[in-house]
DNA sequence: AAGGGGGTATTCAAATGTGAATAGCTCGTT
DNA sequence: AACGAGCTATTCACATTTGAATACCCCCTT
């Protein structure tokens, strides 16, 4: 059995890709972060790091066991939560609930925003279920597709975020699409599950009836190995894909294929300086860059 | 900041009773359960559990926090499954998946097996998703109200899952109800999300429209910490409220609120001498205590 | 009243995990 | 070719955590 603990290690060095900066996020020393590290991948018999002169690189096999390790962060974060609530210890901490992968696009501004206020700590709260922001259960978050509502929380409507067909980087340019018209032609990666609903899967759902057999994948992390791996192509939303630098996008984003965000907050909570100052600070970061949301059009 | 692995002791000390059980349970010793627990408790700034000659007892706030130490645990397990996936290691291991609460009801016929077939690894997985058994993500489950279907599992129904009002097991005889007609008279709590979708959280909804305010949980571990308090009686499955040393139930089972329950398995695993040994075990244990499920009645 | 069995808490030597310093590696630059 | 920046891995003295033994407490039985 292995020590839960280690997989904070894990996503912390999955986030920093080298052992000193997570040492530093994980509040220890840099060979403390490779003993634990290499003492998780003995007890789980895996290899979860390439180690390169630049850093450490996650395998395959960390990737798709990422989705599982921020299942555990995120249980752990409620799991405080809670304890928050019961000692009524609550006031200098904010709950925040975002979509997927957005916790990774938004660290920049979450550290420097604990730097700024190192005495308010910050709490993400699990984003599959719908956190109610109106009753408290968290107070700022970003929300997808459907513009919530009720007085009791404040809303900002956010760039839009693109998505667009991902090919791995390490393919040749002949080895993936650069139109849309052209997708067809090549294997195709599918999402299963509530993903599976938006329209950019539901047209890829369509090309792959009459192409090559598709790889079906059950969540994000699955699918984003099968792109990085170059066994098929699929659609990511900007704001993970252009960040990686496993995958590339073939062409620009397909507009029609764009999905509203909300910046939300519960009204109440935004009196205080310090969840007034991210509230700003979040706006701020995608207004003044947008590509992270929509990415690089034309 | 407390360490993960703390909730570990947290659930073994809940289920166990005693600093000893709990070690045992955890592969580690009575005195490091004792210094683990109280580590936490002083990291969290709560008490968790009385100290009593007969064993630790939990506080209110431990059978608050259970729900989400639970998940964390499940999250955790999850993410060892998914290794267990990748490399390929999974020939001996059992991957189970309950109805919330079943886990404990359980736990003897686990501890049995496991002594039983020593080389055989048990994995709980969560219960909130819908494991799909026929796809290998689960290998034997319990499931509720929807019979499953399909060539690929094997199906017993088990006896059903009784349901009645329970009040706290320090009232006085007056201060609770003692047939389903006089219900009505005292202070509800009620249950939201998924649960509040059973019939007979649908009839507490009814009689508390006309009755003094009810209190209002999130989970079942909120809702029997109401009805254990005295501040409510509510309705909870016999299966988890009969062994429950701070609730009683008013009256028999209500018939008529009877979920029905089906154990599954993967057809392919029972071929499996200890899986098949695991089933049978399973469903002889509540066919000869069906009480487990359906309460006494008269 | 004495004794025994169940529990929690404490002690202390031994094992384990930790961090400052540093070795050793691969780059791009001079 | 030498250098320095940036990284991973190792060393070793030190701090922390662990477990066997045991103290201690409560309660039931004799």
């Amino acid at each position: 059995m292995f020590a839960w603990d280690d997989i904070a290690v894990f996503l912390a060095l999955y986030r920093e890709r080298t052992t000193g900066r997570a040492a530093t996020a994980l509040g220890c020393s840099q060979p403390t972060v490779v003993r634990r590290i290499a003492a998780l991948e003995q007890a789980l018999g895996l290899i979860l790091f390439d180690r390169t002169p630049t850093g450490l690189v996650p395998t395959d096999a960390a990737h798709r066991l990422l989705a599982r390790a921020e299942r555990v962060e995120r249980a752990a974060c409620e799991f405080t939560a809670e304890v928050d609530q019961l000692t009524g210890s609550g006031l200098d901490i904010l709950k925040l609930t975002f979509i997927d992968h957005f916790e990774r696009l938004l660290l920049p501004v979450l550290r420097e925003f604990r730097t700024r206020w190192p005495g308010v700590q910050t709490q993400l709260l699990a984003s599959d279920r719908i956190y109610d922001l109106a009753r408290g259960e968290a107070d700022i978050g970003i929300r997808g597709r459907l513009r919530p509502a009720g007085d009791e929380v404040v809303v900002r409507q956010l760039p839009p975020n693109g998505w667009t067909i991902y090919a791995s980087s390490s393919s040749k340019p002949d080895e993936h699409p650069h139109s849309p018209a052209e997708v067809a032609d090549y294997r195709l990666a599918l999402i299963e599950g509530a993903p599976s609903k938006l329209p950019v899967y539901q047209w890829l759902e369509r090309l792959a009836a009459n192409g090559p057999t598709p790889i079906r994948c059950t969540n994000y992390g699955a699918l984003r190995s099968a792109i990085a791996s170059g066994a098929a192509v699929s659609a990511l939303p900007c704001s993970a894909g252009d960040g990686d630098p496993d995958v590339v996008p073939c062409f620009p984003p397909i507009e029609e294929f764009d999905v509203e965000i909300f910046l939300v907050a519960r009204r109440a909570i935004l009196r205080r300086p310090p969840a007034r100052d991210l509230f700003d600070t979040i706006e701020n970061y995608f207004r003044t860059n947008p590509a992270l949301l929509t990415g690089e059009r034309g």
